[in-house]
DNA sequence: TTGTACGCGTTATCAT
DNA sequence: ATGATAACGCGTACAA
C-alpha cells in the first residue's frame, strides 16, 4: 500500500508551491490559467483525495450534527431525507444520531457532535429536555436550529409546524362537520410540547363549536403495537365520537384494533403526519399533514445561511399544517 | 467570546505536559493517580472539549460513512437505527448519506466520505451498482461492508437476508398451503439483485411443487403509490392468485386498490421486511420478515472488529428470512 | 514523564 | 496579477 498523496505530492508533481495548490482546489485565490490547468492534472494522475479532516483544523469545518429522538420513526425518516438531502447537496455532510428519546443518550450525543467540531446543529429535542440543554448549546456557541419539537421555555431558534394550529383542524373538522361530542386526544409522552400544543389547538375549537364538548386525554408510545393496544381499550371502555391520535402509527393501530373488536366506523378517527402509508389504510386515514421532509430542508438551509454568513442568525420558521380529509374520520359511514 | 480551550491550555493549568495530559484522557499510557486527578480537574475548569478531528489526523478517526438509497424508506430506517446505535454506543459516530438510488450520486457521495476521511463503510449500493463501485471502494482501501444488498459478480463482504430463501417461502406457502396457480411478482428495479434472487428462489418453489403455475414478473417503484397503481392494473386486468410484493408498502398499495375496486380478498397478497404497519393493515399482511435493524446491528459490529484489529478481516453474515403468516395471503377467505 | 517531530491543508504576509 | 514562505491549528506517539 502507497502512502497516501497529499497536497505536497501534488505541489512537486505540479512543478508549484503547496499554497498555489490548495488556491486550485479551493478556488479561492488567483492563480493564472496555465497553472491551475497543470495542478489539475496532477491532481488527476496521482489520485489525489482532498483531506477534510486537515482542512478543518483551520476553517470551520464541512460536517453538521443531526439529532433525532429515533432515526426508524417514519416522520422523522422524512425529516432527515430533507436534512440530507440538503446538506450534501451543498457538499456539508450530517452526522446523524438518535437519542432514543433519553435525555442522558441526548446529552451524550450532544457531547460527541462537540468532540467533532460540527460547523452547525439541528436538533429534535428528546422529550423532557429542559434548559440543561440548552444552556449546554449556548456556551458551545455553534449555530443551532430546534426542529419540530422545541425546548418549553426557550426562545433559541425553531422550525416547525404549527401544533397549536393542527390540534385545532383535527378538532375543528370533528366537531363541526361531524358533530361529535366526546374527542379522545391519543398519544405522545405526556409532557410533550406538541401534544400539549396540539392539545390547547383542541380546546381552542370545542371552545369556538359552542357546544358541550367531553375530552379525554390518553397517553401512548407512538407505534403501532401502542395503537392497537389503546384502540382495545377504548373499543372495551366505550368509544368516543372522535379520536385525534398523535401520529399515524397510533392511528392506523387504533383502527385495526376496533375493526377487530367488530367496530368499524363506529367512530371518527384522525391521524398526524401523514405519512406513505394512510392514504392507502382501510379505511383511508384522515391526517394531519406536517410535511416533515420540507420541515428538514427548511431547517437545513436556514443552518446554511448562517454558516455561510448570509444571514446574521438563524431564523425560526412555523409551517401550516393541512387537514387531509380521508374516510377514517366519518365520510365512509 | 474566548479562545478554545485546548489540551495545552490543560497541561498549562495542571502544571503538566501535553503528552501527560493527551495519555490521562486517552486512559493510554501510565500516569500517577495523583496527577491524573489533578489532569481532570483542570479539565473540568477550563472546559476542554477533545478535539475529535485534530486526534483523527494522526491515529485513525472515529467516524463511519453508511450509505442507504432512501433514507426516508421504513426498510432502510430500521436498518439505519441498528447501524446508528451500534456504532454510537462504541464511541463512533456515522456520516450517513442517502444516494435516492443514483449512481452519480453514489459516486459523488463515496468520493465526500473518502474525503472526511471514514474510518469504515457501510453501503446498501444503489441499483444497478457495478465494478466501478466496488473498484473505487477497493483502491481505497478502507474496511467495507456491502448491506442489504450486493454487488452483482463481486465477493465482498455481505451482510444481508437470504433473498432466495424469501422468495421461496413466499411462493411455496402460495402454492402449497393456497393452491395458486398464477403468481405475480410485483415491484422492484428490473435488474435488482434482491430481485433476481427472489425470483429465483420463487421459480425453486414453484418447480418443487410440481404442479404447472403462471408466474409474471412486474417491476414498480417500491412505494404505495406505485402499489396502488399497479394494484388498479391488476384489477382491471385480471389477477393472479397470489401476489408477492417486492416490500411491504407495495403491498399495502396494492391492497388498498382491489379493496376500492370491489376485489377485497379476492387474491392472495404477500408483503416483504414485515414493517410496523404490515400487522396492523386490513387486510393484516402476511410479510416475509428480514429484520433490518438486526442486520444493521450485525454489520456494524462487523466493521467495529476490524477496526478493532479483533478480526483481520470483514465477515459476510446471511440472515434467515421468516414467512409471517396473516390474513392478506387468503386465511382471511 | 517529557520533548518534539509529525499529520495536512489554510491563510496572512512577503516577493516579483 | 501571480506565486512563495512560513506560521498555525491540535492532539499523538516515539525516543529519551
Amino acid at each position: 500500500m502507497g502512502r497516501r498523496v497529499t497536497l505536497i505530492d501534488v505541489a512537486r508533481h505540479a512543478g508549484v508551491s503547496r499554497t498555489t495548490a490548495s488556491y486550485v482546489i479551493t478556488g479561492t485565490g488567483r492563480v493564472s490559467t496555465a497553472t491551475r490547468e497543470r495542478v489539475q492534472a496532477s491532481i488527476e494522475t496521482l489520485g489525489y483525495v482532498y483531506n477534510e479532516g486537515a482542512a478543518a483544523l483551520r476553517r470551520t469545518g464541512r460536517t453538521i450534527g443531526v439529532i433525532v429522538p429515533n432515526i426508524d420513526r417514519p416522520f422523522f425518516g422524512e425529516v432527515l431525507s430533507g436534512v440530507e438531502a440538503t446538506f450534501t447537496d451543498s457538499g456539508y455532510m450530517a452526522l446523524m444520531v438518535s437519542t432514543r428519546d433519553r435525555l442522558d443518550q441526548q446529552a451524550r450525543l450532544v457531547r460527541m457532535l462537540r468532540e467533532h467540531q460540527v460547523a452547525a446543529l439541528a436538533i429534535v429535542p428528546a422529550t423532557g429536555s429542559n434548559h440543561d440543554l440548552v444552556d449546554a448549546i449556548r456556551s458551545w456557541d455553534v449555530p443551532t436550529v430546534f426542529l419540530s419539537r422545541y425546548v418549553a421555555g426557550s426562545t433559541e431558534p425553531y422550525v416547525g409546524s404549527d401544533e397549536v394550529r393542527g390540534g385545532y383542524l383535527a378538532a375543528d373538522h370533528l366537531v363541526r362537520a361531524h358533530q361529535c361530542r366526546s374527542i379522545t386526544y391519543l398519544g405522545g409522552p405526556k409532557h410533550g410540547v406538541a401534544r400539549i400544543d396540539r392539545l390547547e389547538g383542541v380546546l381552542r375549537a370545542l371552545a369556538e363549536s359552542g357546544s358541550d364538548v367531553k375530552l379525554v386525554d390518553l397517553t401512548s408510545e407512538s407505534t403501532v403495537e401502542a395503537g392497537i393496544r389503546a384502540g382495545r381499550e377504548l373499543a372495551a371502555g366505550g368509544l368516543p365520537d372522535g379520536i385525534i391520535c398523535h401520529n399515524d402509527s397510533i392511528a392506523i393501530g387504533v383502527a385495526r384494533a376496533l375493526f377487530d373488536a367488530g367496530h368499524a366506523g363506529s367512530t371518527r378517527i384522525i391521524g398526524y403526519d401523514d405519512i406513505g402509508p394512510a392514504r392507502a389504510s382501510v379505511p383511508a386515514l384522515t391526517s394531519v399533514a406536517t410535511s416533515g421532509r420540507i420541515l428538514g430542508e427548511t431547517a437545513a438551509r436556514a443552518l446554511l445561511a448562517v454558516i455561510s454568513g448570509a444571514e446574521p442568525a438563524v431564523r425560526s420558521h412555523l409551517a401550516e399544517p393541512r387537514l387531509i380529509v380521508r374516510e377514517s374520520c366519518g365520510d365512509h359511514i
